[in-house]
DNA sequence: TTTGTATTTCGCAAAAATACGAAATACCGT
DNA sequence: ACGGTATTTCGTATTTTTGCGAAATACAAA
């Protein structure tokens, strides 16, 4: 079913990237997971940083892997979070574009 | 007064910035505006062509004022918008800075 | 001074985002 | 089977966003 909307899909896209980025906490993880590519990122140890409710944390870790951005590997009782590659390339090159045009 | 926040400035400017950018109409406004720098850009020509109310699109150029990515040039009845070059270079340099550090 | 034009502001309603604590889930070690 | 642990989901409250039409604004032209 081809997307109704007035909007191209390109349009559409870098809104929801926008919108996974548009709260300080969302911003703070990403950075957080790309300066630790290396480190296992538990949600845990973000709660520890970040001055709000593990289960609000877990709320926008469910917002940015809706977003597509990051993808998290289960590992009983423990989640290791990581960027999504590919997504996350695609962000970088629509954005870049957009900005650059 | 020093902005007393848990997050740093630039996480808080991203998120802003990125909020600005977060409906797919603000994202159209941006892009119309970058490729007609030349022309004068009206709201009124950007009515003609978004499927929303006049008032909302002035909303969303509102928003978009208030997060400084661009600014309006009175001269009445109408209202000439253009990029906030200044503002814009800079979210250019923070989004490009954190899509590839 | 009245009329017309482009745009914004106001007032409101509906939907979505944000946040929390409590309860649920799912596995491990004992 | 029974706790212990890390994390998520649920229920709920508050705030913010989105959208519209009607009214207001501000100037130009007649």
């Amino acid at each position: 079913m081809p997307k109704d909307s007035f909007y191209t899909e390109l349009h559409e896209k870098m809104a929801r990237y926008s919108k996974a980025l548009s709260h300080p906490a969302r911003i703070y993880i990403m950075d957080f997971l790309i300066r630790n590519t290396s480190k296992c990122c538990y949600s845990g140890d973000m709660a520890e940083e970040l001055p709000i409710a593990r289960s609000t944390l877990s709320q926008h870790l469910k917002e940015l892997k809706n977003a597509g951005l990051i993808q998290g590997e289960i590992n009983p009782p423990y989640i290791r979070y990581c960027i999504n590659r590919d997504s996350w390339e695609e962000a970088k090159r629509m954005f870049s574009e957009f900005l650059n045009q």
